[in-house]
DNA sequence: TGATTTAAACTGACCAGTCAGTCTATTGAT
DNA sequence: ATCAATAGACTGACTGGTCAGTTTAAATCA
């Protein structure tokens, strides 16, 4: 499917990820949108109610995609500080696949005022329940000592999320180089010596 | 010094320091700030050059306080990890001090585009760079192994960031929950067991 | 043909920034 | 002491560009 055999609506969200992770959603103008999908403002509103929606769209899309290959990448894991382990793994994969993506919820969707705080906060807490949740059945299962399984799931996602802010705009470190780093420390943190799980994704 | 008897200019601060950090920077209007100022738009104009400006002046004055804390807090104390422990102390002291200036460096200053990405970028570069000092200086001393610095000061910001953040949005957990089971979360993820450093800034 | 989709011109609310003018305080001259 | 001159701080009505969203008409499809 190359680019001139894509629904209109399809070029639309694909000229807005770019043009939203690039200049931001108040630097972003729907006619350079318009322009770049090839299509027009009637259009635009046409398939999205307003530019709003338009960006939530690209924000709830991503977060859907992360939160899918979290949960494929766990269920075949016990469960315990395994599914942790790979959960996170899971996530830096997402991100180090997505960069653009990635760039629209870590960082143009912050601060756009309180409409937009709101569904970030969802967003926000969705993970965050799935860390913790993942965290107390470690807990149950012997794996790690009691934590404060609140403050060590919004710990450990400021983490992930600031390093990879940091590869979004720089270019580095680079997700290999994270996600030797930054796996073991989010899991000694927790006093977890963690043995290497064998490589399924690396060798898709 | 009370509110009717401050300068103009630092009416204009507070205000926009109260709104900016309530609103984000796109909803708040000028109009707005010179309201609550009891001050006028040209005032505005009189002190700052712009809203960018003015804007910018809050989150590098908050930055400021945050670096001078932390240095003040530092030097009593000698090199290794120790001070890395009273750096994070400290910058988990000033935030919970500070919590509207807090929001406007950890939320409303993102995602604004460029202009602003830059600032926040600089303000970034100078807390992570000070964490990798102190970091570096804890390997040297032998006080923890080798590690990625530059991974772990982005992840420890990171970390800080979001618990803080979750805080200034719901109000939880409460700075005193969060020092109890950051702190040390931190130090663990470098394997250092912390031994808990007496409690100057408690007393004071 | 008629329903859906797209193009492009158009509208008007909005708000950052301007500026002509006022007000207040300080200085210096008589 | 009184007045004039100057400067700095401040006011708020006004403007002009911008851009989200609307409208209308044309094209495409079923």
């Amino acid at each position: 499917m190359s680019e001139d055999t894509k629904s209109t609506k399809d070029r639309i969200l694909d000229a807005a990820l770019s043009i939203f992770s690039n200049k931001g959603y108040y630097d972003t103008r729907l006619d350079e949108i318009a322009d770049e999908s090839q299509s027009s403002k009637g259009s635009i509103y046409f398939h999205f109610p307003n530019k709003e929606r338009l960006f939530i769209s690209l924000v709830d899309q991503f977060a859907d995609v992360i939160e899918r290959n979290v949960t494929e990448a766990i269920e075949e894991h016990p469960a315990g500080m395994q599914r942790v382990q790979v959960a996170i793994e899971a996530v830096l994969d997402t991100f180090g696949k997505y960069r653009r993506p990635a760039k629209i919820l870590l960082v143009q969707a912050v601060g756009l005022g309180n409409v937009f705080e709101k569904k970030r906060m969802e967003v926000t807490d969705r993970f965050a329940g799935l860390i913790q949740t993942y965290l107390q059945e470690a807990i149950e299962t012997g794996d790690i000592a009691q934590v404060d399984t609140e403050v060590v799931a919004h710990a450990w996602m400021g983490a992930i999320y600031n390093v990879v802010i940091q590869w979004v705009h720089t270019g580095e470190p680079e997700p290999e180089r994270i996600m030797d780093a930054l796996v073991p420390l989010l899991l000694k943190s927790v006093d977890y010596e963690m043995a290497s799980v064998q490589a399924d994704e690396a060798s898709a």
